[in-house]
Parts: C-alpha cells; structure tokens; sequence
DNA sequence: ACCTGAACACCGTTCAAGT
DNA sequence: ACCTGAACACCGTTCAAGT
C-alpha cells in the first residue's frame, strides 16, 4: 500500500469522473457518493480529495461530461437539410431524446446547484456555451434582425428546456416523448411565425 | 419525558412543515435536514418519523406550501384589468418576481426529485394543478379553439419556466429580473401573435 | 511523493424501552 | 398512546502516518 503508482494522477481523475457518471446513470444523482466511487475504483476515499478540491468538484466535472455528451448527440442527429423551423423542431427532439434516454445523468444537471453564494467556474460556463452556440447558429440563419438572434436563440432555448424539464419530472401531466414533441412543436411554430409576422 | 401532549399530531406535521420552510429559506436545500428541523422544533428525530412517512414525505409537504404561497402571491398581484397578452406578460412578471423574492424555497422544488421509480402522490399533484388552472383561465378569454387551450397553457407556462429557471441559475448570461423580463415578453407576444395567425 | 484509513461531524431510519 | 434516544448504516472531509 501507499505509493502504488499504478495510475496517473491524470488517470486517476478520468477514473473518478467515469466511475461517478456511471454511478449516476445507474442509481440516479441521490445514489451518488463520492465513497460509492472510491470503492468502485479501487482507491481510498482518501485519493479522490487528493485529486479534486472536493464533492462539488467533483460533480461538476462528471455534469460536464454529460453536456458534452448532449452536444455531440445533438451535432450527430442534426440533419443539415432541414430549414428554419423544421430545423429547430428537430433541435428539439434532439434535447428531447437526450433527455430521455439520459434521464438520470441530465437531471443531475439540474438537481445539483453550487451554493447561491459561489458562481460556476469558468470553464464550466465554457461548456455550457458550447452548447448554445449550435442554438444559436440554427436561428440566425433566418432571422431578419441579426441583432435580435441572440435573444430569441435564448428565449428558445430555455423554453424547450422548460418543457422539457418540467415533463419528464412529472409537473405537466404529460406522458411519453410523443407528448412533449407537441408541446415544443406547438411553442416553434408560433413563436416562429410571431416572428416573421 | 414521553407523553408530554404539547401538541396534536397535526400541529406537530405544521411545526415540522414551516420550521423546514424556514430551514430552507435561510440555508438552501442543502443546508436542511430532518435533524435540525428536530433540533429547532424541540422534539427528538424519532417524533419526525412517528407523523411522517419519511424525508420524501417531508420534503414534498415544504415544498407544497411554497406552491400554495405562489399561487397566493400570483392571483393577488394579478390586475383584473388587463387582458390577454398584457395578462401573461404581467403572469411571467409576477413568476419571476416570486422564484427571485423567494429563491431557495422555489430552487427546492427541482432540486429535490422523488426517485423516478415512484410516483408523486395524488394530494401533490393537485396542488401543482391547482396552480395551472391560473394559467389556463387567463388563455381560455381569448384562445378560438377551446380545446387547445390547455396546451397552449401548457406551453406557455413551462416556457417561462424554463426562462426563468436558466436565467436566475446563470446559465444564460442573464442578468437581472428586468432582462428575464426581456426574454419572457419575446416568448409571449411572439408565442400569442403566431396563435393569432 | 503517493496513498491510506482512522477520526470527526454530520446524515435518514428504525424500534425497543420508558412514562 | 406518545415520545425518546440509542443503534445502524451511511455521508463529506481532513490529515497524521506509513511506504
């Protein structure tokens, strides 16, 4: 014991995140702990505070994974022939699906929050950037006023998300994806053609 | 000790209900436990489970009092006078202005999730219900299609929340109550001008 | 330098025992 | 009948001690 040098620290790290992400998908974020990954990966409890500053570091590295895995999902399914609106709709499903099929790694996106006092680092707001930017490069293809892009990229946004949000957490009395793909259709296309209006 | 007959059963569940409320409130959700609602109310941890099922059973009667103070604060800072977008656009103001006033106690509401395998029970359900019925009441004046209108409430709804929820978490790079506004008057009149259509 | 594991101050939950 | 509080199986976090 003690100096294994079996990993690297940077190994170590990939270890913790990888073993955590699993530990959310399969028991949800309430049965997560930073001890369950230090049993699964074969360290003391010990090392994982050697490596990260603490829990909320922790987490938030295994939710940034997860926002990576969203966006390659969504750059994946995106079908480059569709326009305007049905681009958009399909930007949706994309979440949707997402979501669904990732449902406990994506809440914990949500279940957990940094204390109020503290703000999210920055390269955690990198990522989430990341992530509107494809939002956002959709919209402005067929948006009058270039200047209004970023604004309605926004309100679009974080509407799917509501919908989403609040579906699959059971607060809409709605079943099934089918269901929340009207919702979000339904919000596109008149938000839409309020705007060309 | 033991059989003191302070107080009912029922007004020891009231005790247990506002002092986690008020547990939340000053500390967030993580700063709340079932043991410091004990400490604060005078009785021992075992009473806690004597008059609750459990920490679910718990947490869901804190949160369905803030449901209850929303609707409160909403249908009386709702001016009768307005009507139609004016309406919803004043709805969302006042949304914000209670998820902004009271932000641990709304942030608990999504924080806490119930495991997924489970349901949220029936009593639960009607209180968020109860709060819709707001929403659909104020679309149903000027909606054509009756049918519809609860979708659309749906809709409308869930997108200001989703709004709302990005923004005051910061992840839209959204700062203050008066740009939210912003985004949730875009998403109305926008929203309402494609239903006139 | 790397890693351990005991120690600390917390959790939610149960239930035999006291009045 | 009502309430207690010890007991259990967990937490996150720290840090002296081992190799």
């Amino acid at each position: 014991m003690a100096r294994r040098n079996d990993h690297t620290k940077e190994e170590i790290r990939e270890m913790i995140v990888s073993s955590g992400l699993n530990l959310i998908k399969n028991s949800g974020f309430s049965g997560f702990s930073t001890r369950q990954i230090a049993k699964e990966i074969g360290y003391t409890i010990g090392t994982l505070y050697n490596v990260f500053d603490n829990y909320d570091d922790i987490v938030l590295h295994i939710n940034a994974t997860t926002l990576d895995d969203m966006g390659k999902f969504i750059e994946e399914g995106l079908n480059p022939k569709l326009k305007n609106a049905n681009a958009i709709k399909q930007l949706a499903k994309l979440y949707i699906d997402f979501a669904h099929k990732n449902r406990n790694s994506w809440s914990a996106l949500f279940e957990y929050n940094i204390p109020p006092e503290s703000d999210l680092p920055e390269w955690y707001n990198q990522r989430i950037e990341k992530l509107f930017s494809i939002v956002e490069s959709l919209l402005s293809e067929f948006i009058n006023k270039k200047s209004e892009a970023l604004k309605h990229a926004k309100v679009i946004w974080a509407s799917i998300h509501g919908i989403c949000v609040l579906s699959l957490t059971q607060k809409l009395n709605v079943a099934g994806t089918a269901s929340v793909e009207i919702l979000t259709d339904s919000l596109i296309e008149n938000y839409l053609r309020g705007l060309e209006k």
